[in-house]
DNA sequence: GTCTATAATACGATAGAC
DNA sequence: GTCTATCGTATTATAGAC
């Protein structure tokens, strides 16, 4: 049987906006079904509950985000790399201004109780810091893991207060001093294997 | 008429502790009148409504976070201050780690639709880098509210980390960078009058 | 001021016709 | 596979006795 719909993917998209501008408790299945156009009681059809299409929308995200890191990393030095993620966190300012990082939010938002949904909301952000630090590592640092959490801290901080503040200015102001911090490190002499 | 009962303040204590735990929105007043020992019809005695309860949190969170901001810049240089605010994260990184910055989680969790509540938890936030931004403008920076937002952004970054890795280590260990950071600033020459 | 009982509604989930 | 109608429950809020 050939896919005939595309309803599946409509109901994970309009869940996707749907919570990161109200957050997952509050958007309600209604919600999701209205924005998708799919009527309410074929929504579980395709999501047997609820937790699954937030399972659902972290996973697309996750996938998202793998996708952004494997193109910042193609071809080019760490430090290109790592810059390059900081670059693209500046173009999605304004967004982030306005609802906050997507991936933050469900962090703070899930891991209060304990679903399932918690864990995978909070792989994502390991996701991140693990390639940042790998950048790390590749540049020769002793503490790669250290250097990555700093980071990904600096970021992540400056997208929360970017969206408490309502201000993307401030956020792509200090996407710059990251840039700057990054440019300004020293390079370590990495040690090469002699075969 | 004398104060009998002190059913106001322990409904604020158990919501303050609840929010934080689950959210605002996964807190019910059943919830809270259950905690605080208070029976559910009577909390409207002294709450009109549930955001009420929330506004009243809110407000306690700021005071608490005013008189840790006094103390931390009470009879010392700024240096100093800015290192003792990164010393009370660092001591309370266990409880970070598990449940999150209380008030960054309410800026997150609170923004998403338009409540006044959201106002007052990111005004917790701008409390926050305005006392910084005062602390690095009396060490005379030229852009001290850049700095200060730096400052708070790597506070609030390290706190988000830590709690999606359920490690306060991490915290306490970013703690420390922040502390060499400050201690290595250049000093500034500062401008003064001469009368 | 206090508390029980309950109204009013919103929401996740299901039944069952088509 | 699709969709309407609806169930069951949780939750905010109120009514009204004490």
């Amino acid at each position: 049987m050939p896919k005939t719909s595309d309803k599946r993917e409509r109901l994970i998209e309009a869940a996707k906006g749907l919570i990161h501008q109200q957050g997952f408790h509050r958007t309600t299945l209604a919600d999701i079904a209205k924005k998708s156009g799919v009527p309410l009681g074929n929504v579980y059809y395709y999501f047997k509950t609820k937790e699954e299409i937030g399972e659902a929308v972290i996973q697309e995200r996750k996938k998202k985000l793998t996708g952004t890191l494997d193109l910042c990393c193609k071809q080019v030095d760490p430090k290109a790399a790592l810059k390059k993620l900081v670059k693209y966190v500046s173009r999605g300012s304004d967004e982030v201004a306005e609802k906050g990082c997507p991936n933050a939010s469900l962090c703070q938002e899930l891991d209060k109780n304990h679903s399932s949904l918690a864990d995978s909301a909070d792989e994502c952000m390991r996701v991140m810091i693990d390639w940042a630090s790998d950048q790390f590592k590749a540049l020769g640092y002793a503490d790669p893991n250290r250097m990555g959490f700093e980071f990904v801290a600096r970021l992540q901080g400056a997208m929360l207060l970017g969206h408490a503040l309502h201000d993307p200015k401030c956020i792509r102001r200090h996407m710059n001093a990251l840039c700057e911090w990054i440019d300004g490190l020293n390079d370590v002499p990495v040690q090469r294997k002699i075969t």
